[in-house]
RNA sequence: GUCCCCAUCGUCUAGAGGCCUAGGACUCCGCUCUUUCAAGGCGGCAACACGGGUUCGAAUCCCGUUGGGGACGCCA
């Protein structure tokens, strides 16, 4: 049989972090088996789902490069084949029609907390009958769980998890509308759809032991299950919307990578050995569920922003400058014109060790398409005493005259020039940088005159040169 | 409250009874390289939650305590 997983959210808000880390595991698994990874959006919620969720939740994928087999699923579209499940399981005495109205329940669970009982439906319906049924009441219909004994998971993180049937009541399958529940439909659907693998995160931990149950009365046999350690915020809570869930497209725009996101988000919870760079084709090769871990990761952009650095300093330059220019022109707030890409590209290998995000690669490559004159910062203005000044336009004059305006050419030049003016590399050097670049840290200052070019240089040394 | 799960440096983790005076990575701190800042190289700080067992021997197995998380909907 070949390995069949999916990837089954809700389309009830963007693509969260631990979302796609739990679809990434899943599509690991099945490009590591050869398998079939599937997408199917739980949408049976008509109220909360929206096109607008849908379409986050597939560029999120898309953006992380986890492509997804044959045609999404909507789960919604299958309500016919869920009811006809639920009512022959009806006819099949393993389910039941209970008239309980959502306020009776409601008040049944308000009885049992207040005495300190577990919540649980105390299957009423179960055994009454049906000619008892209160008039023009619509019923749900209920799975009749086995009420003794136990279900045992073997579970491929987390090991061999048992629980007694008392603890579990009778879930809901169909609505009162006639609709079904999440339960019932993910059962079906994974029956329907051969999953042979359900990797999903570990709060659905307990709903397992309920599915199984009606993957029982079906008469299937239940899938493998892995359930993956969640993952937390910073602080140790649980991640959520107020403690930095956010969607992968907030990870785009803070200017992080899609392979590093896989890198970073594989090794929160999985481990092979010691390796910590493990590039994507490297991981299909080595992805398994034996290498999950068992206890929930906390969340770590200091950790995401190292291994982000390092797949920027792999990445090719003309890559980085490509992915780069839509933050650079944000923050220019107008575009940049070929020139000015250019320069920023043939300066690519001087920046690119200088950042861990493409927010600061466009922070440090911003002077090499800013206009001049170039404003300078406090520490910049600073060094740009009389004397420097002064020492500038000397360098200016100088520098004027080397042909061909080559990095070794210019080196020369200013060593040269410091040395017959008697002067450290350094004082002539950060000066210099100053008004290269308006600031006081760069990229190697000989590197970046010679993307500059000559005439560039010279005007920018000029800008700020006395006399 | 009931049930389920988890527990190694601050964080992510290696570790499947002796190889552990517990390894790697990130962070932090030194040193080095050096025209600045990075990157790179070298080095340092830092952990087996606690208590009982089992065993010749336990981070590793068992039990308990504590702590953390998750689930208890006609949501998914």
């Amino acid at each position: 049989m070949t390995v069949t997983v999916r990837f089954a959210p809700s389309p009830t808000g963007f693509l969260h972090i631990g979302g796609a880390r739990t679809a990434l595991f899943n599509w690991l698994f099945a490009r590591h088996h050869g398998g079939r990874f599937l997408l199917r959006i739980e949408d049976t919620d008509r109220q909360r789902s929206t096109q607008a969720a849908i379409d986050a939740i597939i560029d999120g994928l898309k953006w992380l490069g986890l492509d997804w087999d044959g045609d999404i699923v909507f789960q919604f579209v299958r309500s016919a084949r869920h009811a006809e499940v639920a009512r022959r399981l009806l006819a099949e005495g393993k389910a039941y029609c209970c008239y309980a109205s959502p306020e009776e329940l409601e008040q049944m669970r308000a009885e049992q907390k207040a005495r300190g009982l577990p919540l649980r439906y105390d299957g009423r319906w179960r055994d009454r009958d049906p000619r008892e049924a209160p008039p023009n009441v619509k019923p749900v219909i209920r799975l009749k769980a086995p009420r003794t004994g136990e279900t045992v998971v073997e579970d491929r993180v987390q090991g061999r998890i048992t629980v007694a049937n008392e603890q579990l009541d009778d879930m809901v399958l169909l609505r009162a509308d006639g609709t079904p529940t999440y339960m019932h439909s993910v059962v079906v659907d994974d029956i329907d759809m051969g999953i042979t693998h359900v990797i999903r995160g570990s709060d659905h931990m307990t709903n397992t032991f309920r599915q199984v149950q009606l993957y029982r009365a079906i008469g299937a046999e239940p899938p493998q299950f892995a359930h993956i350690p969640l993952i937390h915020g910073a602080d140790g809570a649980k991640l959520s919307k107020r403690h930095g869930a956010l969607g992968v497209e907030a990870y785009r725009d803070m200017g992080y990578l899609p392979e590093a996101m896989r890198n970073y988000l594989l090794r929160l919870g999985w481990a092979h050995g010691d390796d910590e760079i493990i590039p994507t084709d490297q991981a299909v090769e080595w992805f398994d569920l034996g290498g999950v871990g068992q206890s929930p990761a906390r969340f770590d952009f200091a950790k995401l922003d190292s291994v982000n650095a390092h797949y920027m300093r792999e990445a090719p330059d003309a890559r980085l400058a490509a992915l780069m220019r839509p933050f650079l022109e944000k923050k220019r707030g107008k575009p940049i014109d070929p020139h000015g890409f250019a320069r920023v590209l043939r300066g690519m290998p001087g920046l690119k060790p200088r950042a861990q995000t493409l927010v600061q690669l466009a922070d440090i490559a911003a002077f090499y398409v800013a206009d001049r004159p170039l404003p300078m910062d406090d520490k910049a203005q600073k060094l740009l005493t009389p004397e420097a000044k002064a020492m500038l336009g000397r360098l200016r004059s100088r520098l004027a005259g080397v042909t061909p305006w080559h990095e070794v050419a210019i080196e020369e030049a200013v060593r040269g020039f410091a040395e017959a003016e008697k002067l450290g590399l350094g004082k002539v050097a950060q000066p210099l940088r100053a008004a290269l670049t308006g600031t006081t840290a760069s990229p190697g200052i000989f590197e970046v005159m010679a993307v500059l070019g000559s005439e560039e240089s010279l005007g920018r040394i000029a800008d700020q040169a006395g006399g």
